[in-house]
DNA sequence: GATGGACCCTGTAGTCGCTATAGGGTCAAG
DNA sequence: CTTGACCCTATAGCGACTACAGGGTCCATC
């Protein structure tokens, strides 16, 4: 080969299974990448940089359209900066949202985990609770 | 009509869109309704319950997987009610593994959000801390 | 040089839980 | 009799992948 990784290494580097890079292609978060004569895809450090840069901030919850508009900006040095820290602002009190209803989600749940007294489901205060 | 409510009425009374109904007795959630003379669905009180106690599963993150395991047994009350319990601490199990994830991710943002320093893309740390 | 197995290719359909649209039919009031 | 609010079906779309099906390529071993 030329140097170049194949996908499946690509891959193995960076978390991210084939099927995914390839979706990202498709949907244009990652370029298109040289073929090899077999037409396997090669990719370089680059694309491992970029790849890596999608992952992370998918992990931290950033919705593709948002990596994508980072990764617009990020193409774009001369800009101000600020719309990237916008996005990750907007990224903090969306979490935070959730959190706060999964705690109320988690206290409702206690509450009906300790009604269940092993009988029948005809005196199950749990489906009763969820009823009305 | 004949005493029933119809899809908007049942709607209305449970705070769920018509669309949604419609879509919960195609896929076998809520049984089919009878039928008026101009071919309207037509609910009683037994579906206003049944799909009160969907809404609420639904509300407090239960997969409609496990929605239908509950009305499953809801249906049969002379079995224990284990299965009913298991079920609800399974979903508490989730909710608390999904809080402890995102915890996790505020605290990053919270990081990256405080390396913003307003100057240009080219130096923009959050950028920088994203690629690998 | 033939064979096996691990990898790669494309394209399509499925997942979850709805939501939205298109293109029509029904009903009650004015 | 017309208007407008509601209802009907069927289909496609969302986000972010995942899972086939049906092939092709590469490399090592025999």
């Amino acid at each position: 080969m030329d140097g170049g990784m194949t996908i499946g290494a690509l891959g193995k580097a960076t978390g991210t299974k084939p099927e995914t890079i390839r979706f990202y292609e498709k949907v244009g978060i990652l370029p298109q990448p040289e073929r090899t004569a077999g037409n396997y895809r090669s990719y370089g450090e680059a694309h491992a940089a970029r790849l890596s840069f999608v992952r992370k901030a998918r992990e931290l919850g950033f919705p593709l359209e948002a990596v994508r508009a980072m990764l617009a900006l990020a193409d774009q040095p001369n800009r101000p900066c600020g719309e990237v820290d916008a996005l990750v602002v907007d990224q903090l009190q969306a979490v935070e949202r959730k959190i706060a209803d999964l705690e109320r989600l988690r206290a409702e749940l206690e509450r009906l985990a300790h009604q269940c007294r092993g009988g029948l489901v005809s005196e199950c205060r749990i489906i009763e609770a969820l009823s009305p």
